[in-house]
DNA sequence: ATAATATATCGCAATATTACGATAAATATT
DNA sequence: AATATTTATCGTAATATTGCGATATATTAT
């Protein structure tokens, strides 16, 4: 049917498999880390910086802004992206849980 | 057209976009949690767990093989999936780089 | 007011993902 | 040998994602 079942999940495992979804696009990871090294920039910097094409570039933006990791200020006629710090952490401290919490990885078949 | 541009970009992009794609899954997310919960189980158990038909867990296991972070053995007529600790460790690196690395998320727009 | 600049959104085509029934393959049990 | 158990794979339908040109919108500059 190529939808997800999300109703036989937990709100925490969707809420990690939406964010890790957001993020798992090289383009996206790309403009993230573009972020972090200027602090900040706008779309057009990333459709220089990246080579893909100006709707592309937007769209990507907009993904990151619906998982709040990035956030748009309107500056005259562009857009000034950064990254949301509380966000950042925020996610951080998911992917810890996850990665970090479940520990006991020892036993095997 | 559908279809991501890897040879934009970075092969660490690429192959950290890799890595959560496969986990970006609330199914996949929920196996591995499983998994590290009992050590190891089946595919059987996973889908009398998680509600989804044989066929679809066989599908998100292989995904999950194709990146390492899960490894079967062949026990009789079953197959016991556990945690491949050197992956695990290594994605939880290749995380770690990404997010604590790039840690300077401060002056903004 | 007009033109320039920057971004967002629409619509489309190509491809990928998700889920499942059916079936194949391989071992275990009777 | 026949049957049961377990998993993998094939084929298919529904939906999602990716990328882009075209266009709308909104602000700035002339």
């Amino acid at each position: 049917m190529g939808v997800t079942k999300t109703e036989i999940f937990t709100e925490q495992q969707n809420s990690l498999a939406t964010t890790l979804k957001a993020l798992a696009h090289p383009a996206r990871i790309a403009i993230l880390q573009y972020i972090i090294k200027q602090n900040a920039c706008i779309c057009n910097d990333l459709v220089e910086e990246l080579g893909l094409a100006q709707a592309t570039i937007s769209q990507h933006l907009k993904e990151l802004k619906n998982i709040g990791i990035i956030k748009g200020n309107i500056e005259g006629t562009s857009v000034c992206y950064c990254i949301d710090e509380n966000v950042w952490q925020q996610i951080k401290k998911e992917l810890n849980a996850f990665f970090i919490d479940n520990v006991e990885v020892d036993k095997c078949c």
